[in-house]
DNA sequence: AACAGCCACAACCGCCTTAGT
DNA sequence: GACTAAGGCGGTTGTGGCTGT
């Protein structure tokens, strides 16, 4: 394992929230060098803010086309049914909801959805390591899913899919909510055929 | 009005993976 | 192949605002 160089120079780094000016310099400085070398746009821009902080940043409030709340019922809808299937995937979640970060889903996750579920009276699906649900299953025990080819083994069902296909973010169609669709058929079938297995 | 408790969200931390040398 | 730096991710924490007492 490398040496944790951020953990070094933490105690000279800028740190907490951030301020109008250093949100503008930060945008400056991604029109000019790209959303990718982060470490370049945190000494280009002037920041005293660690190449980590300066994306974050970025990605979780300066990005175009972020939506800031009012996650609407077929959001949620949709982030329950994610989560059942990808677990705490927050990235793979978020890469289904065009304009919403990890970090948000993840925030209202643990402050409404995780209630919620456990409202409804299933088992709860948190964040915590105990978890044994569907997720486990069809994420398989290496907590890699997307270098599997497929998931269909590990689930002990006829039902057969590729959840390569719903994790593939590569088409613009791919951002619509038509492939939930699909996906909630074979949930529900699921669903069905694990209820009537455990009777 | 003052205080305490709760909630939501931004930000940080630490681990893992990947790319470069 | 080994090592290092940087990026990415999920878990956790800090804090400001809101609400109830």
């Amino acid at each position: 394992m490398a040496p944790r160089k951020d953990v070094k120079t933490k105690k000279t780094m800028n740190r907490g929230a951030w301020t109008t000016e250093e949100d503008q310099k930060l945008a400056q400085c991604i029109q000019t060098h790209g959303a990718k070398k982060w470490k370049t746009v945190s000494i280009k821009s002037g920041l005293n803010r660690c190449g980590k902080s300066c994306r974050l940043r970025w990605l979780n409030y300066l990005r175009p086309n972020i939506k800031r709340g009012n996650i609407s019922d077929e959001e949620e809808d949709l982030i329950i049914r994610l989560h059942k299937l990808l677990g705490n995937r927050w990235s793979l979640i978020a890469g289904r909801l065009p304009g919403r970060t990890d970090n948000e889903i993840k925030n209202y996750w643990n402050s409404h959805l995780c209630k919620k579920v456990n409202q409804i009276g299933e088992k709860p699906e948190t964040s915590t390591a105990q978890e044994t649900t569907a997720q486990d299953n069809v994420a398989g025990d290496s907590g890699m899913l997307e270098n599997k080819d497929s998931v269909n083994g590990s689930i002990d069902s006829d039902v057969i899919f590729d959840v390569n296909e719903f994790l593939d973010f590569s088409t613009e169609e791919s951002f619509g909510f038509d492939w939930v669709n699909k996906f909630l058929e074979l949930d529900q079938i699921q669903f069905i055929e694990n209820t009537e297995r455990s009777e």
